[in-house]
Formats: C-alpha cells, sequence, structure tokens
RNA sequence: GGGAGAUUUCCAGAGCGGCCAAAUGGGGCAGACUGUAAAUCUGUUGUCUAUGACUUCGGUGGUUCGAAUCCACCAUCUCCCA
C-alpha cells in the first residue's frame, strides 16, 4: 500500500486536483512538496499540527517538505473564510514568530541534509515591482472568477478589500517561485486553502507551461463540525510554555467519545490496524483509547518522556493518588503570607486558575474550589478561608478547581 | 464628491434621559448526574478593601440635578447616488 492510499485510510485527504496523477507522483516517485505556515503567532497550533503530521509520512516515503513561511503574505492574511480582516502585524513580530515556528517543527521533521527545506515568501515578495507583478501574475486572473469562490463569498457581504484579494495572487506567486526554484510539483494545505492551491496550479500551468498538482487535507474537526483545539482560553498550543503538557495531555484525554478514532488516525502515527481495534471499544472502555491518544500526541510534541510524566500524574490525580509532579506549578514565596497566612482567593489569582478575585469567589460560592495539603482534601466554604505557612509543610498544596482542573502552589523555601 | 445609517459587556443583539453593570440567545465557568465523555437540569458570567463603592456602552468635548440614551466634532464601518 503506497503513502497515498494510507494519507487516505486515515481520513486526512479533502480534495486533489488529479487524484490518479498525485497518487502515482506519491507512490512511485520522489518529489518536492509544499505547505504554507501564516505566522500569524509565537506557537504552532492544534489546526498546523496535522499539516506536519503530513508532511511527516510523505518524509517518511521519501518525499521533500518545503515549509513556507508566510513573512511576506502574513503581512496581509488570509481572507479565505473569515469573517473580518486580520490584525496586521509587523515585520519583527512576524520574523519572531518564524523563528518560534521553526524550532517547534524541527521536532517533527528532520531538517538535516537538505530532507526538508524552510523557505520565506518574504524573500521574493517583498521586493516584488508592482508593475511587473502586475505584468506578470495579475493578468492571470480573473476578478469574476475569483469572486465566485466560496472562500470570499463570507466576505463579499461584509466587505474585502483590494488589499486582502491580493493574498490568493501571492500565494499562487508562491508556488510558481518555488517549482523554479525546487522543482516543486504539489501545494498542500487545509481545505479552506482549495481556492488559493488552485490558484497555483493554474499560474504554473500558465507561467512555465507544466502539470502541478495541489491537495488538500481535512480540518480538524469535532463531531460538531466546529474547528477543534480551541479553548476558552484560545487554542492548544503546542509551546510547552503557552500550553503546559500536563493541560496539553488532558485535552485530548477528555475529548468527545465521537473524536477519538479520527483522531488517532489523523494525529498519531499508531498503524491503522490497531486504531480499527481501538474503534470497537464501546462506553467506559473508550477511555482507554483516549488514553492512548493523549499519550501518543503528547508524546510526539512534548516527548516520550514528558508523555509519561504527565499520564502518570494524571492517573494518580483521578484515583486518589499522591503523585503531584508534572502539573502546572506556581511558586510562591514567604512574602506572600501576612501573618503567616494567605487568602486561598489570592492564591487561586496567583495561580492564574482565575482571572479576578472575583471569579474566586463566585468559584467558592458555588462550591468550585478544594485544597489538598497533607493528604487532606478540604472544601473551601468560605471567601475569607486561608492557608498557614505551617499547611505547606510538605513544601507545597495543590488547588482544585471543578473536577479536574488541578494546580501545585510550592513555597520556597528561604 | 453628495446622501442615509451604524458603532453596546467574550460573540450575536435589546436598550432611546433616572427603575442600566445594562434584556435575551450563544459561548464560558461551577454544581447535580456520569466514564476525566456526551446529553440534560440548576446556578453564574465588569472590578474591588463587597448588602456598598468604583470603572464600562467607538473617541473627545458639551447640555442636564442625572447620559449607553440628547448635542457638536473626530474615527471606523455599511449602504445609496455620482
Amino acid at each position: 500500500m503506497g503513502v497515498f492510499e494510507s494519507l487516505q485510510e486515515r481520513g486526512l485527504i479533502a480534495q486533489t486536483t488529479n487524484e490518479e496523477k498525485i497518487k502515482n507522483l506519491l507512490n512511485n516517485q520522489k518529489i518536492k512538496f509544499y505547505i504554507g505556515f501564516d505566522p500569524t503567532a509565537d506557537s504552532l497550533h492544534v489546526g498546523h499540527f496535522i499539516q506536519i503530521m503530513i508532511m511527516s509520512h510523505l518524509q517518511k516515503a521519501g518525499h521533500t517538505p518545503i515549509a513556507l513561511f508566510g513573512g511576506g503574505t502574513g503581512l496581509i492574511g488570509d481572507p479565505s473564510g473569515k469573517t473580518d480582516m486580520r490584525k496586521m502585524l509587523s515585520s519583527e513580530i512576524i520574523s519572531h514568530n518564524i523563528d518560534c515556528f521553526k524550532k517547534q517543527m524541527s521536532r517533527l521533521i528532520d531538517f538535516s541534509n537538505n530532507n526538508a527545506i524552510m523557505v520565506n515568501n518574504a524573500d521574493w515578495l517583498t521586493n516584488l515591482n508592482y508593475i511587473e507583478f502586475l505584468r506578470d501574475v495579475g493578468v492571470h486572473f480573473s476578478v469574476n472568477r475569483m469572486l465566485s469562490f466560496e472562500c470570499y463569498k463570507q466576505r463579499l457581504e461584509r466587505g474585502l478589500s483590494f488589499f486582502e484579494l491580493n493574498y490568493m495572487l501571492m500565494q499562487s506567486y508562491d508556488f510558481l517561485v518555488l517549482n523554479r526554484k525546487y522543482d516543486c510539483v504539489l501545494e498542500l494545505g487545509g481545505d479552506d486553502q482549495w481556492s488559493n492551491i488552485i490558484g497555483g496550479v493554474e499560474l504554473v500551468r500558465k507561467k512555465e507551461n507544466k502539470e502541478v498538482f495541489g491537495m488538500t487535507f481535512n480540518l480538524l474537526t469535532n463531531s460538531e463540525g466546529k474547528k477543534m483545539g480551541k479553548t476558552e482560553n484560545g487554542a492548544v498550543w503546542l509551546d510547552e510554555n503557552k500550553t503546559s503538557p500536563y493541560d496539553f495531555y488532558q485535552y485530548w484525554r477528555n475529548i468527545d467519545d465521537n473524536d477519538v478514532i479520527k483522531c488517532l488516525k489523523m494525529l498519531t502515527f499508531l498503524p491503522i490496524g490497531q486504531i480499527n481495534e481501538l474503534s470497537k471499544l464501546e462506553g467506559e472502555e473508550i477511555n482507554k483509547a483516549k488514553e492512548i491518544l493523549a499519550f501518543e500526541v503528547t508524546s510526539l510534541i512534548h516527548g516520550k518522556e514528558t508523555a509519561e510524566k504527565v499520564q502518570n500524574s494524571a492517573k494518580n490525580l483521578f484515583s486518589a493518588g499522591t503523585n503531584f509532579d508534572n502539573m502546572p506549578t506556581t511558586q510562591i514565596v514567604s512574602d506572600s503570607f501576612s501573618g503567616g497566612k494567605i487568602l486561598i482567593i489570592d492564591l487561586l489569582v496567583l495561580a492564574n486558575l482565575v482571572i479576578s478575585k472575583s471569579e474566586a469567589r463566585r468559584l467558592i460560592e458555588q462550591g468550585g474550589i478544594s485544597v489538598l495539603f497533607k493528604d487532606k482534601t478540604i472544601k473551601v466554604e468560605n471567601f475569607d478561608e486561608t492557608l498557614s505557612v505551617d499547611d505547606f509543610s510538605e513544601g507545597f498544596i495543590i488547588l482544585k478547581k471543578g473536577k479536574k482542573i488541578f494546580h501545585r502552589i510550592n513555597l520556597k523555601k528561604d
């Protein structure tokens, strides 16, 4: 079975410009392909993860990934499927973000010996001559046709600026440049990129008289069709400082029953046979599949060792054990105490478990806060409850918010 | 260039001089029930030194005892006519 079929089996492929030819290309040849990343944040998130998995699958099959960072297009922002115009980012921020992306990506993609290539489209986009670009590239795009694309429909109702309309031309131009420079013949992207990708495929055909290809992947959506990887705090990040490995693990551990198998297929390298076995689980048993999913994904991103630690501490916590390692932790010093005491409300704020004292009070009022220390669990019932230095005799206590959120507070000895 | 309208708390969207920290829905959070799931029900959802005080309704000034609500100017957006 070729790599194409294996991607298909995992439910990754959404659309292709020419299925037969792409299948042949991927199964029988060694090609260069590219995926673009918009450097809009200083960390990759779960939405990007799927793209990286695909790069990795294809790299393992002997192809060469080109990771294209949108240092130039990022200055515009992709309007596809968005309801509002994106914030324009400064070029300093963008290059910082690109650095962060590179670091994270290197964990899963082998960039040594030109096994994979990184490029930044700012290198060729920022110095474009406007007139030349219009004559070279602009003539090949029909505005009528562009406006008929699904991705612009929503924007037409609310307003689409000329500035943004150009995004498609620039992305298409990227493909042309990569084709000329690296002989890149395949552009990949999320399914929302379909029209941009077609633009590139057509442009290369018109300019170079060559046939190149495009293929899109299913976006990671949950059973309700919403994009996954979003929480109330924003995205689930791959950066351990933005989403701790513990929270990252818990995100997958708490995933909806209906999404487990899909995620196992799309986000892990587990053999498809094993996944099919897991899909037979029912009822409470599904938790086993969730554990495997959480472990596999966490170890891909944060390393096996971290994944094991985090898994252990999660297991222990939920089975009333005593292993409090590897959960999000806040250090405090004895100066935080006044008269040897500290308000629990203040601790909640210090640990960032709540954004305000009002929220802390609300939680206490509704019985959502408990404290674990010295092997006891105490439900906090009053706003003015305090902990004393003595309660930290083991060096730490655990705050529990709701049923699933644990946070360790360490008292630094002076 | 001319004309009409909009801008409200995370989002959508009421409010049209005091009863407004601001209806309702969504989302979030917590509780009950559970399998660290879903569904359902209940509570909650600006801040604080907290039965009160303070800061919010695009921005800046003004009218008024009192403004999200009225006026002026500015900004942004939508629409109509050129």
